[in-house]
DNA sequence: CCTTACCCTCACGTAAGCGTCAGGGTTCCA
DNA sequence: TGGAACCCTGACGCTTACGTGAGGGTAAGG
């Protein structure tokens, strides 16, 4: 599982390490960038497929050359996605941006996403907090019904006595009682 | 819209209203459960291919009949699936429900699909919660950047002074820079 | 030149939970 | 004896984010 960063040999004219501040050449290959990335290099042609992610140029055998900037392209494409959003939402946000002439303006168009995306998550949240309530009641329930009686759940703990019979969660019990 | 329960003449024998307390014989078609439960047609019968859910018989035509309990049993499926069981899960809760021979070892291992779920749910609000402080974070960068320079953003405001270079969360707009 | 490890471009496969015809019976009321 | 409204059984379609070959070049070391 070792990791070779092999050197690729396609801008014969530069024979120095690339100095600091210079532009640097693209010389990762998709399967590099899919290493540092943690992608596969399947996922990353799909990227570019979709018009998220364009390697800097290609080599003579048409390989793909990236540069460092890609890496933090596709990070932050796996972020957004880890954040909820879909390729094609990303999508979206890349075409507005490069389409978009002012930067302000494409700078609001982001912040509406990323508002409308806080606000789902926040919807989300709440969503899943009575959730985990209803869970807990329903374990709660679970967990008295056997000291009533073993063999009578099956049956009727449904409308068993010594719970109200407009319980809280009854009715994550009940399905087991059509058969 | 109005919702029409008409009667189904399938029980000859039946010339009475059912008594409470008698066995009322399946009289609902499938529509009709599809209109008291929110589901379509199409569902109830993917249900009953999964062996999740059993009409009580058939007409003499082929239709079938479910009885009240069905509908329980389709709101059972809907709020497990709310819950964010998949139908698979919901497959594997029955099978184990009907195989198992004892109540209390059935029980038992609902009760550990539910403790899973529910730490699962916990986890989850855990990821979302993170997920909002990154998008608040992000928001609040996105919205002191533009008073910077507007025009600055779109090339160098990954690394532009008045941010802190390993700020926060510039990852979510480091992105756009790449092209 | 040869081998090894990559890379290329199609292009079909997958999982979930139904949607949506197609072609043809059934129920019930009038 | 008609409709009108409903139901039946296939069986293919849809979406998302890739997985998985097939068939065939390419980069670099020895």
């Amino acid at each position: 599982m070792a990791i070779q960063l092999r050197v690729i040999k396609d801008d014969p004219a530069a024979g120095h390490r690339p100095s600091a501040g210079a532009i640097e050449p693209p010389t990762l290959r998709v399967g590099e960038v899919a290493q540092l990335t943690g992608k596969t290099v399947r996922a990353l042609h799909l990227y570019e497929e979709l018009g998220l992610l364009e390697p800097g140029h290609r080599s003579k055998g048409g390989y793909r050359l990236y540069s460092a900037d890609s890496v933090v392209r596709v990070r932050w494409i796996g972020k957004l996605q880890e954040m909820g959003f879909s390729l094609g939402e990303i999508q979206t946000m890349v075409k507005e941006w490069s389409q978009s002439g002012s930067a302000t303006h494409a700078m609001s168009q982001v912040e509406d996403l990323f508002q409308q995306k806080l606000e789902d998550t926040r919807a989300q949240i709440q969503k899943l907090r009575s959730l985990e309530a209803e869970l807990e009641a329903s374990l709660n329930y679970l967990q008295t019904c056997p000291t009533c009686d073993p063999a009578l759940l099956m049956n009727a703990c449904t409308s068993c006595e010594r719970h109200e019979p407009a319980a809280d969660a009854p009715e994550l019990v009940a399905g087991f009682h059509a058969h």
